[in-house]
RNA sequence: GCCGAAGUGGCGGAAUUGGUAGACGCGCUAGAUUCAGGAUCUAGUAGGCAUUACGCCUGUGUGGGUUCGAGUCCCGUCUUCGGCACCA
């Protein structure tokens, strides 16, 4: 018998997948379309095990859908744009395009190893030119629609890339790439209008019911919608100050305000008074901190008086205003109300400026004590001190302040978002360029349609660290004014790559259309997505700048849906010995040397049985040796009697041939519907695990000597009906000995296996026996036996009875076909 | 601080609606085969007490509760992980 060659098997079977063009895929209208889309790579190097796993998850979804009958869309690409091709360029001086063609090379070969079902056909790499010229396309209709804008504001900074970056793209303070520290910049840059969208954003949460809880939170954590009120405090002398607050049953309570250093009145307001000097070095110096440096600060915060008062619109007391280092400019009015008795921030700045405390709400089981207070009380009460509002709950008094204020023109309810305009300058070489130029005469111009692209020239070489050659580049710089002709400069800039990556998924619907940036007929046959599966790690990057760019591309009428992801499934990590996978730590698993050692099918099946995807997968070497032998068993299953049955007919529906052939037959159609359930709902490694356990029946099954041809052809039913369920996840070997059987392979490839529903029900059950809800028993019965005669049966059991004598019997609960309890006492 | 997820054998993990906890795999133990190793096959494997047989007790982070019955539902609590964080 011929040994299991993983090979040759596999080298074989995908030869001839790609002899047959097996993975194209056209629009074929009335047909019901699949969209499963994987996020795509970004060409680093190598291929590791996290994206084995996501493109292993995908491919399952991918060819099981297929045999149901869809028309799937699994098409694959390259993020590949970015930092890293630049920095290889300076370490190696190789050119970063050639940088990336060559691991793009690599790496397809690497996914093509693994036996994936791309359609090929339909690659994108985003960093051709024929893609990003459609990206400066949409750059320049955002530009006419006015969401696209440039401004000078405060931005990060990382110093190591030498970048500008996106708030998004901040982890804790540090590149998310490079994960060194950011600074903040002043600098004039290029904005998408994403903060126009944050209520949509926000509110569509809720309909994305095939999305991930916890990716919805983070999304809506990172929106911030906020309900409250902007409320005009009239200034002493003259002129007004707008606060934003969501808490305006405290406003009786307001014993200082403050504005952030950035504030336009920070500093005119102290002019004047003797505090002028003082302000104007605090503000200097607030303005020299950036925003990590000021969150460090905390408990520690600081603040100076302005000299100048404003008036509590409701009961007119005089409220000293101070520039706080703790105000942000970015969020609400840049100024706010403080009440020290009900906000332990504004607390810890009373207390540290010896400002007075006013308790406006009282809790119902206590007293509260302004002089005796010991942090600040933000639970819910009554109200006190606070005039004709006084008695009121809170609660209720926010929405009749707000009322009161609205009615006396004194404020008006506002909705407030942290979420931030996108800033996609980069002053990066390996990106789209940004399709603007700048005339002395006309100001900024955008590069006419008809002139695009705006080609990235690739004739220049990275010599400095962190500069862009295009700096230098006098061809691509200088260029004429396409409004009044005179010399004009073009932007030197180029695009965030998480742009590429906010609608590469409607290019792959139309990769080669070339009369606009895409072909409204096949987007809305494929769109949107059934299907995505990536890492959590893009919940707030990719997943929210798509859902945006998506929203955009709706508007100017190239996509009919509004949400481009349907069902979101985000994967865990691959992990090992308790670390994600990274060469500092020296616990990196090739799959290279995997796919050399055991096959592409049994790395892709470890990938897949050892947790549910969505759950970090911690990587055993030990595991894969098990699924390794799992493979090599069903490969001696198949082969081992395959003289005896090769030539027989194969049937999965033998009832009526004594007992082993019957139970054999159950469990296959029990098998069959639980497998075909647990990919559904993506359980995939217990969709394994149960055909793992039929695979153990049937061995016990044929290892009784047989020479009955019907016997024999359930068992050859049998291993087909395993080589079926288990070829989306190891197509290899599964084709292979279904060549091996004498089959047509159309019958393996093109159709799922159904399950008769009347075989999945075995006529005999087990019944569980309890005496008081503890475990004494089992015994069997016909299925459907009636309840009283079950009833007897349990209570007349030895084993029963030991615990229920000398106990009168109080109720019997029966469950039918599964447990009966007895309860005594 | 706020929001969210998760705590089950030696390990990875099962247990659609409350109904026999530990499927499947790894590892381990014993046996068969083998010169030996490996591979394969068979049996066992939550812990404890018994082992004369049948057993018996305890067990899903922890403390309560609801229920005939709780890993699953409710309340409290601890731990771990993830996200946000001076957002007014």
């Amino acid at each position: 018998m011929k040994q299991y060659e993983h090979h040759a098997i596999e080298e074989k079977r995908q030869a001839i997948w790609e002899r047959d063009d097996l993975f194209r895929v056209t629009e074929i209208k009335g047909k019901k379309k699949y969209y499963l889309l994987e996020m795509f790579p970004y060409p680093s190097g190598k291929i590791h095990m996290g994206h084995v796993r996501n493109y292993s998850i995908g491919d399952v979804i991918a060819r099981y859908k297929k045999m149901r009958g869809y028309n799937v869309l699994h098409p694959m690409g390259w993020d590949a744009f970015g930092m890293p091709a630049e920095n290889a360029a300076m370490e190696r001086g190789i050119h970063p395009a050639k940088w990336t063609y060559d691991n793009i090379d690599y790496m397809k070969k690497q996914l093509k190893r693994l036996g994936f079902s791309y359609d090929w056909a339909r690659e994108i790499a985003t960093c051709d030119v024929e893609y990003y010229k459609w990206e400066q396309w949409f750059f320049l209709k955002m530009f006419e629609k006015g969401l696209v804008y440039r401004k000078s504001a405060p931005v990060n900074y990382c110093v190591h890339c030498q970048t500008v970056l996106a708030n998004e793209q901040v982890v804790d303070g540090n590149c998310w790439r490079c994960n060194q520290g950011v600074i903040q910049k002043e600098l004039t840059q290029w904005f998408f209008a994403i903060t126009k969208y944050a209520d949509e954003l926000y509110e569509y949460c809720d309909k994305l019911t095939g999305w991930p809880e916890r990716v919805l939170n983070m999304q809506k954590n990172w929106i911030g919608k906020s309900y409250g009120v902007e409320v005009d405090f009239r200034l002493e002398n003259s002129g007004i100050l707008t606060i934003f607050t969501t808490r305006p049953d405290t406003l009786y309570g307001v014993t200082f305000m403050a504005l952030a250093p950035e504030h336009p009145l920070a500093i005119t307001l102290a002019e004047g008074t003797v505090y002028e000097k003082k302000v104007k070095a605090f503000v200097e110096k607030a303005k020299m901190q950036d925003r990590s440096f000021r969150a460090e600060l905390k408990g520690n915060k600081e603040g100076i008086f302005t000299g100048r008062y404003a008036i509590n619109p409701l009961n007119r007391h005089k409220i000293p205003i101070y520039i706080g280092n703790f105000v942000l400019m970015e969020y609400g009015t840049g100024a706010i109300m403080s009440v020290p008795a009900h906000d332990q921030r504004d607390f810890e700045f009373a207390k540290a400026y010896g400002l007075p405390i006013i308790i406006t709400i009282m809790p119902k089981d206590r007293t509260l004590n302004p002089d005796t207070l010991e942090e600040a009380y933000e639970g819910d009460g009554y109200l006190v001190n606070s005039g004709e509002f006084n008695g009121l709950n809170n609660r209720e008094a926010i929405g009749k302040i707000i009322d009161y204020l609205e009615a006396k023109g004194l404020g008006r309810r506002k909705i407030n978002f942290r979420l931030r305009d996108w800033g996609i300058s980069r002053q990066r070489y390996w990106g789209a360029p940004i399709p603007i130029i700048y005339c002395d005469d006309c100001g900024i111009v955008p590069v006419p349609y008809e002139d695009l692209p705006v080609v990235l020239p690739l004739d220049l070489e990275v010599k400095v660290v962190g500069r862009s050659p295009l700096l230098d580049c006098e061809e691509f710089i200088k260029v004429k004014c396409p409004k009044c002709g005179g010399p004009a400069k073009r932007e030197t800039d180029t695009m965030d790559t998480f742009v590429e990556s906010s609608w590469y998924f409607l290019k792959y619907t139309c990769p080669n259309y070339k009369e606009g940036p895409l072909d409204k007929d096949r987007v809305d046959y494929w769109m949107p997505v059934d299907q995505y599966i990536g890492g959590v790690e893009h919940a707030v990057l990719h997943l929210l700048y798509s859902r945006f760019f998506n929203r955009v591309l709706n508007e100017l009428g190239f996509v009919d849906v509004r949400e481009p992801f349907k069902n979101l499934l985000t994967q865990g990590m691959v992990i090992k010995d308790g670390a994600k996978m990274s060469k500092s730590k020296g616990n990196v698993v090739d799959p290279d040397y995997l796919i050399e050692k055991y096959g592409a099918d049994t790395t892709r099946l470890c990938c897949l049985f050892a947790a549910p995807p969505e759950k970090d997968l911690d990587w055993s070497d030990k595991g894969v040796e098990g699924c390794y032998r799992f493979l090599q068993r069903i490969w001696r299953l198949a082969t081992e009697k395959l003289h005896d049955i090769k030539h027989l007919e194969s049937t999965y529906t033998l009832v009526d041939h004594g007992e082993d052939c019957r139970l054999l037959t159950i469990k296959l159609h029990k098998t069959i519907k639980k497998v075909t359930e647990d990919i559904e709902r993506f359980h995939l490694n217990t969709a394994i695990a149960s055909i793992m356990e039929l695979v153990n029946a049937v061995y016990k099954f044929q290892e009784k000597p047989r020479t009955n041809e019907k016997e024999l052809g359930l068992l050859k039913g049998s291993i087909e009906v395993i080589l079926k369920l288990l070829f989306p996840f190891v197509p290899h070997i599964t084709e292979e000995l279904w060549e091996i059987l004498g089959n047509d392979m159309a019958l393996l490839r093109d159709r799922w296996i159904d399950y008769y529903e009347e075989y999945t029900i075995e006529d005999k059950v087990t019944i569980a026996v309890q005496v008081n809800g503890k475990l004494r028993d089992t015994f069997e019965i016909e299925r459907d036996e009636p309840e009283d005669s079950v009833k007897e049966k349990a209570c007349n059991l030895e084993k029963v009875k030991k615990h229920t004598e000398g106990k009168s019997i109080k109720k019997v609960i029966v469950i039918p076909n599964k447990l009966v309890n007895i309860v005594c006492g």
